[in-house]
RNA sequence: AGCGGGAUGGGAUAGCCAGGAGAUUCCGCCGGGCUCAUAACCCGGAGAUCGGUAGUUCAAAUCUACCUCCCGCUACCA
């Protein structure tokens, strides 16, 4: 195993860098919540591309795992044409935003596959893996496997209700396939049985004092450190890496085990940058040595999965013989007007959306990257979009830029013959320095704000020296004054390429530059600029206010509807083309049932004799129901929408057939029938007595 | 409920880890100046006892304990 320094030295280093953004998962549309990490990553790739350091910005989309296979399933296509189709607009929607991975691959192709075996090999060869016989849960009416998540029941550590693989609302640990007591699907419903089934560990424990170690060493945000610090103090469990699913890469020798997703899902992080080399050479960049040798790996994530970066992966890793991981940003979460987005209710900005209306990329790359600390949650507003847009991009950044070059193109033709002044050559450096600093920092924000107030210098300088009062009095003043200016000028397109790669390139075209300002590195902000360039146009275009409040109105009265409506639409697949209203009506299902059918159900009216809220639980109620033949307890999800109080007496119609389910550890021996979102109870118009059978 | 994050003038943020002059910067607001520019900049002003309580200390926004509130993640909603 290799040894690493206690220490990393500041960048730029010699060794070739590796940044990643966790791997998005190929089920869903992206929102600017999610570009956060993104931007995050593709702004501090090209910080340490500017720094000189060389750099590998990688991705890829993660295509494996039981969501995609049982969504997959639900629509009646294949898994892999499932996810590829999510990965291909990935794919596309990322350079939109001028995040432009250097390689964006996919979990499921060939090279991640040989790197995955090759490390579950390494890790079997160093004999930390073991096959346990466990207990997995299966829905004998479906015939499947339910691994994960998509099986509940109690926790056998406390005995409070719990989810597959976490005892989410007692202790709060982790739970290994196999453990969770009294099964239940939660697909289909079936009380749960278990069969023996041979499975693979990961002996994660063993090397609990390993990652004591890297988490010493592991830099970037706070959050990630602190988190997994936890976890090790409680004691590591061996990890198990296999799950019973037809979805994802066969366990080596093993035909009918499956890979856990979290196996191979940071592996693409190599094998997005080997394929990388592989389209550039080795001599451009060499994935084998980054990984294999001395590369300085950073891994840009949202803070949801600190846990897999920060104790798995480095595992892996460390048994594997790869470079571990020198540091983890984790990014806060993004809160839409001061609430949580929410996909499935429709409440959030869509990356697409954004675009369709129009702005400009870097408005919101600028907006995400420094709003905020990195691992902050940050929110986003129309509002606080255009007071940043309107004051700092266009009133100080653009404002300078074009009332410089402007002067300079209008009374010099260009850059006027003159050396920079030793003032304004410090506040450069000044601001490379702070460059330099934000990235040592892991602060994509410090690197923003060194070049907006490099910005705010120069429009103080200009305005100190007024060179407008010069021009004809004392000619030479001026022209120095003016080049001082196109000489901040310059270093703004430079140093802000990484925030905004678009209208930099744009200034940097304006100022007679060849080439593209991505090529070239902080150094080159002292560097003198071409002597002639044309007259500028402006950077930067103001949000009128009426724009905002038209977006304002868009965005609520979507979320109205969405909220109103029921949000039984489980997931936001599919028709999102945006076009024309969608009703708030659901439509009526498809399959026509036969009376027989509906005769299966047995609905029956009854009445409320108790109602009691569940501890813990935010909308659960357990009621004790008259059903005339006898009393039953059955537990309803309307806590929040009724008032506990007033719920005896209450006529109601229960499904009296319905097999008995256990919930938050309380049996329900029965549903009551709501209407809609706020459970609107379902009673009698007469007064049918208790028991009466509904047909 | 578990875990994580937060609480600093109207809004947003820095400082707090390595405690010391009633506190940073940006936006907004009020009054005045300047004008090359998608206007910016300058001068002056109002506005915070740094979530609460108790403690450590000569000294706390900064350390400790307890508490309150907010947010997110993970859930049940048969």
């Amino acid at each position: 195993m290799s040894d690493h320094q206690a220490t990393h030295e500041a960048f730029p280093t010699g060794a070739p860098a590796v940044v990643t953004c966790g791997l998005p998962y190929a089920n869903g549309d992206l929102h600017i919540g999610h570009l956060r990490t993104y931007v995050g990553g593709d702004v501090y790739s090209r910080a340490l591309e500017s720094l000189g350091q060389q750099t590998a910005f990688v991705c890829g989309s993660d295509m494996h795992g039981t969501p995609i296979a049982v969504q997959a399933i639900e629509e009646g296509v294949d898994p892999e044409a499932f996810a590829l189709e999510w990965h291909e607009q990935y794919a596309e929607t990322f350079p939109k935003f001028g995040v432009e991975f250097d390689n964006y691959g996919h979990t499921h192709d060939d090279t991640n596959r040989e790197l995955t075996y090759d490390i579950v090999e390494r890790l079997e060869a160093e004999g930390y893996v073991y096959e346990k016989e466990i207990k997995v849960a299966w829905d004998p009416v479906d015939e499947q496997p339910l691994p994960d998540r998509y099986v509940e029941g109690t926790c056998p550590y406390c005995g409070e209700h719990a989810r597959g693989d976490e005892c989410d609302e007692g202790c709060g640990r982790h739970l290994e396939p196999g453990e969770i007591e009294d099964p239940v699907s939660t697909i289909s419903g079936n009380p749960a049985e278990y069969r023996d089934r041979a499975h693979k560990f990961f002996e994660v424990s063993e090397l609990s004092e390993y990652l004591d170690g890297f988490l010493d060493r592991l830099e970037g945000t706070s959050n990630a450190r602190n988190q997994p610090r936890q976890w090790l103090e409680d004691g590591l469990q061996d990890w198990c890496i296999t799950r019973d699913l037809d979805w994802g890469f066969d366990y080596p020798g093993e035909d009918d085990l499956v890979l856990y997703v979290w196996v191979d899902a940071p592996i693409e992080y190599i094998a997005s940058t080997k394929q990388y080399t592989e389209r550039v050479g080795a001599d451009e960049y060499d994935w084998a040595e980054a990984w294999r040798e001395d590369g300085e790996i950073v891994h840009v994530i949202g803070r949801d999965i600190i846990q897999h970066h920060t104790i798995f992966w480095p595992a892996m890793l460390e048994v594997a013989d790869y470079v571990e991981p020198r540091a983890v940003l984790a990014s806060g979460f993004m809160t839409l007007g001061g609430k949580g987005f929410s996909t499935s209710r429709n409440r959030a900005v869509w990356a697409r959306e954004y675009l369709d209306e129009g702005f400009h990329p870097d408005l919101l790359r600028y907006y995400l990257a420094t709003n905020g600390g990195f691992q902050q949650d940050v929110d986003f507003s129309w509002e606080k979009f255009r007071d940043r847009v309107n004051n700092e991009l266009v009133g100080t950044v653009g404002n300078f830029i074009y009332r410089s070059l402007l002067f300079a193109h209008r009374n010099f033709e260009g850059t006027p013959e003159a050396d920079v002044s030793e003032e304004v050559e410090a506040r450069v450096r000044e601001a490379i320095d702070d460059f330099e600093a934000g990235v040592n920092d892991y602060s994509v924000r410090a690197v923003g704000n060194a070049t907006v107030e490099l910005a705010r210098f120069g429009n103080e300088y200009i305005q100190r020296e007024e060179p407008w009062n010069l021009v004809g009095e004392d000619d030479e003043a001026a022209a120095q004054v003016i080049r001082d200016c196109v000489q901040i000028a310059k270093a703004v397109a430079v140093l802000f390429e990484p925030i905004a790669p678009d209208t930099s390139e744009e200034l940097w075209d304006q100022l007679g530059e060849d080439g593209s300002v991505h090529d070239v590195t902080v150094d080159a902000a002292l560097e003198a600029p071409p002597r002639d360039f044309g007259a500028p146009a402006e950077l930067y275009e103001k949000i009128e206010a009426e724009r905002v409040e038209e977006l304002n109105e868009k965005l609520a009265a979507r979320v109205a509807e969405a909220t109103a409506d029921d949000a039984g639409t489980e997931t936001d697949e599919s028709d999102a083309d945006g076009e024309g209203d969608v009703s708030d009506i659901e439509p009526v299902a498809d399959d026509r049932i036969s009376f027989d059918e509906f005769q299966g159900l047995d609905l029956r009216v009854a009445e409320i004799v108790a109602a009691e809220p569940i501890e813990d639980s935010d909308n659960l109620v357990k009621l004790t129901v008259d059903i005339g033949l006898e009393e039953r307890q059955i537990v309803a999800g309307i806590k929040q929408l009724h008032d506990v109080d007033d719920l005896p007496g209450t006529k109601v119609v229960v499904v009296a057939n319905l097999e008995k389910a256990e919930l938050f550890g309380h049996e329900s021996n029965g549903m009551l029938l709501a209407a809609g979102e706020d459970a609107d109870l379902l009673t009698t118009y007469g007064d049918s007595p208790v028991g009466t059978k509904i047909r």
